[in-house]
DNA sequence: AATAATAGTGTTTTCTTTACACTAAGTCAA
DNA sequence: TTGACTTAGTGTAAAGAAAACACTATTATT
């Protein structure tokens, strides 16, 4: 019988946590990028992620390089695969951790940094290593996780409409949803709540707005 | 903005790929371990896997290290999660890229090696490494993924009866299923047929042995 | 005051899931 | 050889979940 293999046999990679993050945005689904500043793929779009470094636990690694990159803290993730990738040269064998979450439009956007983009996936610009993978990948297990959880909830700003959570789920799940029937079995979540106000956006009957009763545990369902 | 860190920042750690390797015996689940040759946990359980070699594909390495340690050879191997960990001393950083995978009981019994046993999950000895982590983990989804797919076909053997498919569902789930409602979804699979022979096994009426109708594409569902 | 546009609301039908009990076919022992 | 025992095999009714479906309400605009 063969057993561990022999230590030289082995290879000391380099692995790096990287994280998808969605957000919906005028009902279109989009993903955060980042501008890479040093080779390889200097000037590149890519997925905000780092190096792992000593110690430092895989999904603290996801967060932290979050945090730094993009301002974000303290969002739900979820790890989702990991890649191996070789590249020619001195870079090597890299493994990518992938995570993947979601956040309110709004909890980016505000910072106007040119090196911080929201790419709509479906006109999606080449990204540096096989990014590209890694985001096909998380779109396909967001929409397979949306079937059964309250997970989109997160892409919610703080106040909004039901047509707008509405425009969520259509954007992920890429189909029309019945009125009636999404807002019946959204309430049915019970984690929303009326906030008494109203949103005029047009010449029509304005919309009631609702926030998450429970903005703590999401995600964590399914 | 913070940016990709420095080169010397990010260290090089071994990886590993490991598979959690399921099955049922007598109506039990059980996890395939192989006993380790070398330090450290020289003489422990573990799970069947190996350091990554240069170019390998994390699915070729599980596979590679599936085959040398057990002799079991192209099944269906899925990615679940990636653990990292840390061990004291000149071993280090090491990041267990885990796998799970079912396979039919006599897939593997034949061969009788005392380096490689079957342990039911219900009386599980102390494993290497972080492996018992790992096993748990495996389980969960395991017992997830059964929910909605055909995945547990893949653990049975070359022909069947339905009450044994049953016993196997039983096992993973741990709760005890109805007969008439059981067959109905199962057959409604169609993935089952009859052989036409018959499997007598004690002092009653024999049971109708089937065999899987196509093999291949088992466990993609889902 | 009429028009246009989105908000908001229940019921019926269909499908899926669950609960439930008896007959069939074999072995074994008296 | 017959009765007792054991597991195999089968259908239907009820409950619950999901899907289909159309009209009234409220506002701005002209």
């Amino acid at each position: 019988m063969a057993t561990i293999s022999a230590e030289t046999d082995y290879i000391q990679p380099a692995v790096t946590a990287d994280t998808a993050l969605f957000s919906v945005r005028g009902g279109e689904l989009v993903a955060l990028t980042v501008r890479r500043e040093r080779e390889p793929f200097a000037g590149w779009w890519a997925l905000p992620g780092d190096y792992i470094r000593a110690e430092e636990a895989l999904d603290d690694c996801a967060a932290r390089a979050l945090a730094e990159q993009t301002g974000l803290d303290a969002i739900y993730l979820e790890q989702l695969y990991t890649f191996a990738s070789h590249y020619p040269g001195r870079w090597g064998r890299v493994f990518n951790v992938a995570y993947f979450a979601l956040v309110p439009f709004a909890a980016v956007s505000p910072r106007n940094d040119e090196n911080i983009a929201w790419q709509a996936l479906s006109r999606l610009p080449r990204l540096a290593f096989n990014h590209e993978d890694i985001l096909a990948s998380a779109r396909r297990r967001l929409a397979a996780k949306i079937e059964y959880s309250a997970l989109a909830l997160g892409l919610l700003p703080e106040v909004f409409t039901l047509a707008e959570v509405q425009a969520v789920y259509e954007a992920i799940k890429g189909e029309r949803l019945d009125k009636r029937n999404f807002r019946r079995a959204l309430l049915a979540l019970d984690q929303l709540e009326v906030t008494g106000e109203k949103r005029q956006s047009g010449a029509h009957r304005p919309a009631r707005l609702y926030r998450l009763r429970e903005p703590s545990n999401l995600g964590i369902i399914g």
